[in-house]
RNA sequence: GCCUCGGUAGUGCAGCGGCCUAGCACUGAGCCCUGUCGCGGCUUAAACCUGGGUUCAAAUCCCAGCCGAGGCG
């Protein structure tokens, strides 16, 4: 069985962009690329032939969701994820650090420094997790690429609590380290740091001085655009050229841009799914450049003969019209999540696979300024 | 034909003399969501069946009509 392996193929010069492969036990990923969110192990609305359809290399499934459901043990009497689910090639696992701060803002958890105690909405039960039960957990979910159990520090924490969480997220990339068994595994550490240059610093210079294969970068989200260009320099500054970086649930269009030309290589980002179930559909014609989307379900379009995307060669463009899809959800038709869903994802796909010819065209400046005037 | 009950935003309900500038839920219109949210949040639009009467004051009480549901013939 091959190894983790990530060879660079083409850098920009003046910028930190590149092109690159990553191998893996389930197949090779061009990078840079986008990660669809399998989170409960399914790309919601999409079989896995139809995600394969759409361009995608690997795919991002949730510990801690596939740990309350269906359990652990289910998936180790199928081997693992890629057999459960019926995909083939690369998956990374979320080690469930997210949950601790998502599920912590309402109250369902509690953070502690040795562990973390959910409560589940499923049936009133608390877990407990640790940085070793991730880490066990994902070994038996078998992904290609798996990341340390960290803590997604508020944007909104005060210096003193970011300073104290990161210290946690520190400890348990240490402790996810230890716990590491599997060698056909990467396992990728997080950088942290919450909005402050010196802690962001910090934990690159601290992660990177670990032996992981790769880096996440976390917590990103909600910044305003010019602190996040910020943040994300700061986590990538001390960081390895020659290890692929993950840019933890990101998706927007513009901050792919700025992603790619700050070096990240993949991304994964829940927005395509998302979005495709609340009726918003990406595009580059939208007239929407800040956001690159727009609401199918409006009236306007209601006998609209045109694809949702008139630059768009996805089969859902292809085949069938605004009209349709905007009755489908009007109709609250199961197909219009999925048609929808699909278009979004082909749709970052393509504009990831366009990122990749212009890097190594050396177009790829010219490609975001189209994009981003 | 008689009797009973009921007619309040698009839908379903609440209000039953002044506290109604009429409340709620869904729906509609619009905005928002970045390691998931078929969710949730915010803004907004929209109604007292008709006509008389009683009263200082009627969505509210009375009469007639119209409409709907049920009962009796």
């Amino acid at each position: 069985m091959a190894s983790f392996r990530f060879r660079i193929k083409t850098t920009v010069e003046g910028l930190a962009a590149r092109t690159g492969i990553i191998s893996t036990p389930h197949g090779k990923i061009l990078t840079p690329c986008f990660v669809p969110c399998a989170t409960q192990a399914a790309v919601k609305g999409l079989t896995p032939a139809q995600a394969e359809d759409t361009g995608s290399q690997i795919l991002m499934v949730n510990t801690y969701h596939t740990f309350l459901r269906p359990g652990i043990e289910v998936i180790r009497k199928f081997g693992g994820l890629h057999k459960f689910m019926g995909w083939n090639k690369p998956i990374m696992t979320d080690s469930g650090g997210f949950q601790v701060m998502s599920l912590g803002k309402q109250g369902q958890a509690t953070v502690h420094d040795e562990h973390t105690i959910f409560h589940s909405g499923h049936n009133n039960l608390k877990h407990t997790f640790t940085p070793e039960l991730s880490i066990q957990l994902q070994e038996v979910l078998g992904a290609d690429i798996t990341f340390a159990f960290d803590e997604c520090t508020p944007l909104d924490f005060s210096r003193a609590q970011t300073e104290e969480s990161l210290l946690r997220t520190h400890s348990w990339a240490e402790r996810s380290l230890a716990a590491k068994t599997r060698k056909d595994q990467a396992l990728y550490g997080i950088v942290q740091g919450g909005r402050f240059k010196e802690l962001r610093e910090k934990s690159a210079e601290f992660i990177a001085a670990r032996k992981f294969q790769g880096f996440g970068i976390g917590s990103l989200f909600g910044e305003p655009k010019r602190e996040f260009r910020d943040v994300l320099r700061w986590s990538m500054s001390g960081l390895p050229k020659d290890k692929p970086v993950h840019l933890l649930g990101i998706g927007a269009v513009e901050d792919l841009f700025t992603g790619v030309a700050a070096g990240v290589d993949t991304f994964d980002c829940v927005t395509p799914t998302r979005y495709g179930r609340l009726g918003y559909v990406l595009s580059s014609a939208c007239g929407n450049k800040q956001k690159w989307r727009y609401r199918i379900t409006k009236q306007g379009f209601k006998d609209d003969t045109k694809p949702l995307d008139k630059n768009c060669e996805c089969t859902v463009c292809k085949m069938w019209s605004r009209a349709y899809i905007h009755h489908l959800f009007r109709a609250n038709e199961l197909l219009a999540y999925t048609l929808t869903s699909y278009h979004n994802i082909y749709f970052l796909h393509e504009l990831m696979q366009n990122m990749r010819g212009a890097i190594e065209c050396g177009t790829f400046s010219k490609l975001r300024k189209q994009w981003m005037g």
